[in-house]
Order: structure tokens, then sequence, then C-alpha cells
RNA sequence: GCGGUCGUGGCGAAGUGGCUAACGCAUCGGAUUGUGGCUCCGACAUUCGUGGGUUCGAUUCCCAUCGAUCGCCCCA
């Protein structure tokens, strides 16, 4: 036997049992986003490299070591997508959205996305993202309802003991400032600071603040906060988010430090983190990108949007012990009792199922024994048995799993009987 | 890219440098010749991820490799 071809690294198989986990799951997640008024959006898997490259930002992370690129034949240069919002935001452009008749564009998507790297708990390189986009309007209500959104998602699956860490990361200009204040403080420490941490110096000094090395953090504790180089409208416009939160009762903690990790964001930056789910913490991370539009060539539009993992929110429910409700079972197992029936058997499943009732029956040729025991596996609330008499006569003989009751029928009524047994 | 742990039948899991590689679940057959969920009996790994080495002999020791998993980094 020749080596068998194994499933790549960091991908999974959804199988029977876990898939309707998921689409259970998925059918919420779009049920509350009806409810917020989101439509959904798919867009290619796939798209321009150029796009990930000015979109999430060329020294992140993402992009530097995490994108898969594709071999193609033609000129263009293609490359999985890590993250979600890049593609909106072209489609947005591309489907001039900026003149469509709901303003501002609420948009909602859920699939998967693509990062090359070392898979573990909560984190695969095929994994899939549910987010959202609120493109055209720069009200921080939209900032507080993106992220209410959020929580209300988790807290409807059942989730507690979630924080909001916020934070504002400015516009271009107020991280200039800030940048050369940090700066002043960064640069005299440079060789005390962690390897990592000297590098992010020139990248994105804004993520040594971030560092969770111990060292890093005691050396940078007294550094100017992005907060105090804030304008007057950002500041007006942070405040004012978080008030609108307040007002919801939503609990926030605001983290001058948090800095995410795509190059897009501007102003409201938010995580929302849940302890014990292993290393990552992070449920959830979003914030405003009022840049990006016009940065991937669109007219200038402000952007707000967030991206949760779904593999991470139902390692979430897991470790909350929170279930899944899961249907299962069968309505009616035929069971053929004698190769003659066998026919008769195969008519009568293709008329339950078109009466709408679930069937099943046997194609292993089976002893009746075998069979039902096989009727109790798929948890068949009936079975039906044709055997050589009900096959003269043509009936069946009907049996209810939970009671073992049984009687014989006219073949004919056994549809109509199932239907008003069933409802 | 770096580090820890692990890799035995469909699944879970014991084990030892050398007798037929435990056991549990599942599956199949029988007790019950047309009927399940309980019970009892029986069957089911020329083989211990893969390749190489040490050895009279390796699933057990060594090396490599692949894979899984957890963690670092980063992120959802």
């Amino acid at each position: 036997m020749s080596s068998s071809i194994k499933i790549p690294r960091g991908t999974q198989d959804l199988m029977p049992g876990q898939v309707e986990k998921w689409q259970y799951v998925e059918n919420k997640i779009r049920d509350i986003c009806a409810r917020y008024n989101y439509d959904e959006i798919r867009t290619p898997l796939f798209e321009q490299v150029e796009l990930f490259l000015r979109g999430v930002g060329e020294t992140t992370d993402v992009v530097q070591k995490e994108i898969y690129r594709l071999e193609t034949k033609g000129e263009e240069k293609l490359a999985l997508r890590p993250e979600g919002t890049a593609g909106v935001v072209r489609s947005f452009i591309e489907k001039k959205l900026y003149g469509a008749a709901n303003q501002p564009q609420k948009l909602f998507y859920i699939g998967p996305m693509y990062r090359y790297e070392r898979p573990q708990a909560g984190r695969f390189r095929q994994f899939h993202q549910f987010g959202v986009e609120v493109i055209g309007a720069t009200d921080p209500a939209v900032d507080a309802e993106v992220i209410s959104l959020a929580m209300r998602i988790y807290q409807a699956f059942g989730l507690t003991g979630l924080s909001v860490e916020i934070n504002s990361v400015g516009t271009i200009e107020d991280r200039k400032s800030h940048r050369a204040a940090l700066l002043d403080v960064l640069n005299p420490v440079r060789e005390e600071l962690c390897e990592d941490c000297r590098s992010r110096i020139d990248r994105n000094p804004l993520r040594v603040l971030d560092c969770k090395n111990n060292k890093c953090q005691t050396l940078t504790k007294d550094a100017p906060s992005i907060l105090e180089h804030l304008s007057d409208e950002s500041k007006e416009h942070f405040s004012t988010v978080l008030s609108y939160l307040e007002g919801l009762g939503i609990p926030y903690n605001v983290n001058p430090r948090l800095v995410r990790g795509l190059d897009y964001y501007t102003r409201t930056a938010f995580e929302i983190k849940m302890a014990e789910i292993g290393a990552v913490e992070t449920l959830c991370g979003g914030g405003r990108y009022n840049g990006l539009v016009a940065e991937l060539g669109g007219e200038d539009s402000p952007g707000i949007g967030f991206a949760f993992g779904v593999e991470r929110l139902l390692l979430a429910l897991e470790k909350q012990n929170i279930e899944i409700p899961v249907a299962t079972g069968i309505d009616c197992y035929v069971a053929i009792q004698t190769p003659d029936a066998k026919g008769q058997a195969f008519v009568l499943v293709d008329q339950l199922r078109q009466a709408g009732i679930s069937a099943e029956m046997d194609y292993l040729d089976r002893k009746m024994k075998a069979q039902f025991k096989a009727a109790d596996r798929l948890e068949a609330k009936f079975t039906v048995v044709i055997g050589e008499s009900e096959l003269a006569n043509n009936t069946v003989v009907l049996k209810e799993m939970a009671t073992g009751e049984q009687q014989e029928v006219p073949a004919t009524e056994l549809a109509g009987l199932l239907s008003s047994k069933l409802s």
C-alpha cells in the first residue's frame, strides 16, 4: 500500500457531528446580523497580493510571513486572503457602494481565511472569521454599535466573563506626534529592550507598548500614552464612543497600550477577551479605519469593523461548557425481512421522504436484528418492517421504537399515518 | 522561525530488548431460524507513524524524518 495523502497542516475536516455545530453558530450569527440590519457579502478567497500589501500593511507580520501566495500561469500575483476587511473594502470601491441607497453600508462576512503559521489551540492555517464592516459614517454611535454587536453575539451564545479592551490610536497626525515623543523614551533604552522590541521601534513603536515581556513593560511604563497625543476631535470621538457604551451597559476597560496588528486602524481600536481559553485569549478584534478606503484607491470614506474567529468562539463555548443543541435522529427506518421486499422498501422510503419524513433503509443486506440495531443507532422514532406476508398483502408493519407497539397498516397509508403521528 | 510533549487495531488505551502484543468501546456472527435498547459466547493488529542504525533478536535502545499537540512570536 502506498502512503496515503494527509490533510494539510493547520486545516481540519469538519465531520458530521461537528458541522451541525457550525451551522448552528452561523445561523445564529446571521439571525442577529439581520436584526442589526447588516447584509452579507461574499468576496473571493483570493485577491491580488497588492490588496493585502496596501490594505493590511507591508510591515505587519501577517503580510511579511503569513501570506499564502499563489503560483499562477498569468501575470496576476494572487494571494489567499489572510483577513476579510481588505476584500470587502475593495468590493465596496469596485461596486461603487458609496453611491448605494443605504448609507452607511453595513456589511458582514463569514468564511475561511488563510495564514501560514504554526497551529496551536484556537489557531489554524485555514480558519474562519465572521466580521462586519460599516463604511460611510464617522458617527461614534457606529463605533459603539459595532462593539455592542460583537458583545451581543457572544452573549447570545451564553458566554460570560468577557471584557472589552478599548483604546484610541488616533489619526495619522495624532500618531506622528505621539511617535516622536515615544521615540524620545524608547531610543535611550533601545539596547535593554527585547530583540523583538528593538525591531518594533523602527517598524511600529506603538507595538513596543504592547509587549508582554516584563522587562520591556517596566522600561516603558512611563512612556507617553497615545491618548495624551490625540487631537481635540479624536478625544471627543473617543469619549463619545465610551459614553454610548456606558449607555448600553457594556463594561469596558480603556487600555492605552492596546495596539492592533494590522496597519489600517485609526481612532477606535478594541478587543474582546476571555480568560482561560488557552494561550490565546483574544476572541475578537476590530477598530476604525478611516484611511483605508482612500488608501485602496476609493473615494475617501470612513469605516469601522471587527472580526472574530469562529474556531475561537467554539473553543470558548467549550471552555464554558456551553452545549450547542444538535438535532439528531431520523423519523423512520425501513427494515427488509426478505430480499424480495427490497424494491418495495426502496419505493416506500422515497415516498416517505417526499412526504417530508426523514427515512432510511438497509443497504448491506443485514439480518433483521442488525437492521433494528441500525434503526436504534439512527435514533429512528419508527421502524417499518416489510416481510413476505406484508409483501403479499401490500401492507407494512409499523413499530414505534419507544413503546415497542406495532401495527399492520396498508402500504399506501403509511406516509399519511406517519405524518400525523410525527406532527 | 524557535521550544516542550506525544505517535500501538475504526476509536480509546496497557505493555515489554526475545514466549500467541493486554483490556475497553465499536463492528460482525451466534444463543434468540421476521424485531432493537439488557445479558452471555465467539471473531476481529504476520504488527506497534516512516526510514535507517545498534543487537543473535526491537514495538521496546539510538539517530533521522514525517505528523499530532501544547507553548513562544503574532493574531481571530
